[in-house]
Parts: structure tokens; C-alpha cells; sequence
DNA sequence: ATGGTTTTTACTGCGTC
DNA sequence: GACGCGGTAAAAACCAT
């Protein structure tokens, strides 16, 4: 129990890098060419001073090492394949998996029907043999892809279902989940990542979504996946479907940790007042909202005078009572300030 | 890689049952 | 004496730069 808590918590919204950026990709496959036949004619020369110019790939400009004239800015990005290329220090990990064919399912088993329309001996077919074969591909390619995502659906959602009922997670979690799931399936996120990988991170999702969140402690105490492989693809698995998913709100704990430690609905209410003069008084920010709901249940039992212990709210919170020693007197604190 | 912030671990002293 | 509680210092973990 050493690593605790979500983190990242209200740095969430940093939605901001997100635009598709199909139509460019596009661009760049009919203009690379053209682009680097102008680059050789040019010579690299800046245009003002005669000085030797320089491209800066991580911007994307030709700058002139002389007078730091900007030549072309945003240019086209000649460097390998993905966009992700760019931002790599920033974004490291959400890159997208490799090519596939190595990593199909089926490992190439399943059937192929050639695109050229011409049989054994390489002669044309007929008009309507080509027809023909144009459905068989339809079709071929349509029960290849559905049976073996099927079969991917059919593994995750068996996950999702075990670490759901493990975490005590009610139905709606489990549709939002495998919801995200398929969403995820269907925008081909899968590949280089692994099942198991994203339905953990899916649920995490989907329990935070439906307002009842659980810990990435928690989530990865019952996946078979490691903590660290769960919020990377959690991560990428929130941009890539625009999930929006705000920071964990502190009061969402409540309810758990109260029903867990068998205290009043007097507490429970206590607690959730904290929380909310709490906000107001914005000790917020920064911290881990897990802690600050165990601090409020903790609070509050004591001013209900239910008995209940440093130590009993940390183990059902998984915090440690340090932290809630903290954030309780911060509480307090910003309890009195409001109320004077 | 580094620095700053938050959380955890470990240890201490104090009061109460 | 064990237990609950409070505080501190150093270490670890995390995020952002």
C-alpha cells in the first residue's frame, strides 16, 4: 500500500492539443515531393542576407542562421510517419501502436482476396467475375473484422464485468465502460496496446464518469495490468475519444468511505458541508481529492462525536493519516474563516 | 534531467483508558 | 502499557519545466 491516489487531478482539462489533423497527413503524401525538389532549387539560402538557412523540424520553420529571418513556417513535416513525431518529448507514450499485419489477430491466417482483377494466369477478368469478387471482398473483409472484434469485445467485457463486481461498482459503470470500450474498438485504439490494458482503463473512465470514482490503487489492485501501463492508457484512451472527464470531486468519495466506516447520515452530510465551504475557501487545489474526502469523513465524525479513528479512515481511504491530518486541520481552518 | 510540490514513512512525545 | 493523536524530518512519488 505505498503508492496512493489519483493524481493529475485538476490538470485534466488540458484538452487543448486535439485537432485532427487528417486533411493535413493527406497533404503531406502529394506535397512532400514538390517540397523537397523547392528545398534543393533554393539551395538554402536566406533571401535577405545571402546567409546559410535552417530548418528547425521541431517547429516546423526554415530560419536563416544569419539574420533569424523566418522563411517558411509551418511547413511540411518530413519526418517520420506520425504527427505524434513532433510532440514526442511531451507525449511520449500516446503514440499509436505499430503497423499492424505482425500484430492481426488472426496473424495473417484468415482469407486474402487479391485487389487485382485478374485470375491465376494474370488474365483480365470478366466484368461480371469482377463483380463478383468485388462482393466476396465485401463480405470477407466484414466477417474477418467482426469476428475477431468480437472476440476482443467478448475477453474485455468478461474483464470489465470481474473488475467491476470486484471494485463494487453498480451496473451503469459496467455499460459506461464497455461503451467506451467499443468506442475505443471502433476508432481502432487497440492495436500495440493490450485488452486487458485498455478495459482497466475504460472502467477507471467509466467509474469516474458516473461519478463514483475508484483510485488508480484500487482499479489496478484488481486488473492484471500494472498501475502505471492503466493511467498511460487511461490517458491516451481520454484523448483520443474526447472523453471529458473532470477531476475527481472529492464529495464522490464520501458516501463510500461513510457507508464503509458505518457512520450517521448526520457525518455524511457533515462531511459533504466541508467539502463544500472547502471549495469555497480553495484549499483545493493540488492536492489529492481522496485525501480531502477522507479528512472530511474524518471531521466530520468527530464533530458528530462518532467514533471513528485516524487510522480506520486512512485504511478504508488508503491514505495515509498523515495526509489527513493535514487536510483536516486545513479544513477546519477554512471552515472558520467562512463562517466568522 | 531538474526542481517544486505533495504524499508517505518512520519516529517522537503527550495524554487517556 | 497500549492506543489514539499530533508534529517533524527525510524520502519517495508525481508533475511541470
Amino acid at each position: 500500500m505505498t503508492d496512493t491516489t489519483v493524481r493529475r487531478y485538476q490538470r485534466e482539462e488540458d484538452e487543448s492539443d486535439r485537432e485532427p489533423e487528417t486533411d493535413r497527413e493527406r497533404e503531406r503524401e502529394s506535397e512532400s515531393d514538390r517540397e523537397t525538389e523547392r528545398e534543393r532549387a533554393d539551395e538554402f539560402v536566406c533571401p535577405e542576407c545571402g546567409g546559410k538557412l535552417e530548418s528547425d523540424t521541431e517547429r516546423g520553420e526554415t530560419v536563416c542562421g544569419e539574420c533569424g529571418l523566418v522563411v517558411e513556417e509551418d511547413e511540411i513535416d518530413r519526418g517520420p510517419e506520425w504527427r505524434a513525431f513532433d510532440s514526442a518529448e511531451k507525449d511520449q507514450k500516446s503514440r499509436v501502436g505499430a503497423p499492424t499485419t505482425k500484430m492481426m489477430h488472426d496473424e495473417g491466417l484468415s482469407t486474402n482476396i487479391g485487389w487485382q482483377d485478374k485470375d491465376a494466369y494474370g488474365k483480365q477478368l470478366s466484368s461480371r467475375q469482377r463483380q463478383k469478387m468485388q462482393r466476396l471482398r465485401t463480405w470477407n473483409e466484414r466477417f474477418r473484422t467482426r469476428d475477431s472484434k468480437e472476440r476482443n469485445l467478448k475477453q474485455a467485457l468478461g474483464e470489465i464485468d470481474r473488475m467491476a463486481s470486484a471494485l463494487g461498482l453498480p451496473e451503469n459503470v459496467r455499460e459506461t465502460a464497455s461503451v467506451i470500450y467499443r468506442r475505443a474498438l471502433a476508432d481502432d485504439l487497440l492495436p500495440g496496446r493490450s485488452i486487458e490494458g485498455v478495459s482497466t482503463a475504460a472502467l477507471y473512465a467509466a467509474a469516474r464518469q458516473a461519478g463514483t470514482p475508484r483510485s488508480l490503487d484500487e482499479v489496478a489492485g484488481v486488473s492484471r495490468v500494472g498501475k502505471d501501463e492503466i493511467a498511460r492508457t487511461y490517458r491516451y484512451v481520454v484523448r483520443e475519444l474526447n472523453l471529458e472527464i473532470r477531476p475527481a470531486d472529492p464529495k464522490s468519495y464520501v458516501p463510500r468511505f461513510a457507508s464503509d466506516l458505518e457512520l450517521s447520515d448526520e457525518a455524511e452530510r457533515r462531511a459533504r458541508q466541508l467539502l463544500d465551504s472547502a471549495k469555497e475557501a480553495g484549499v483545493h487545489s493540488g492536492k489529492s481529492p481522496v485525501g480531502l474526502a477522507a479528512a472530511a469523513v474524518y471531521a466530520a465524525a468527530l464533530l458528530c462525536n462518532e467514533k471513528v479513528t485516524q487510522k480506520e479512515v486512512s485504511e478504508v481511504a488508503d491514505i495515509s493519516e498523515v495526509t489527513i491530518r493535514n487536510r483536516y486541520h486545513e479544513l477546519l481552518e477554512a471552515e472558520e474563516g467562512l463562517e466568522v
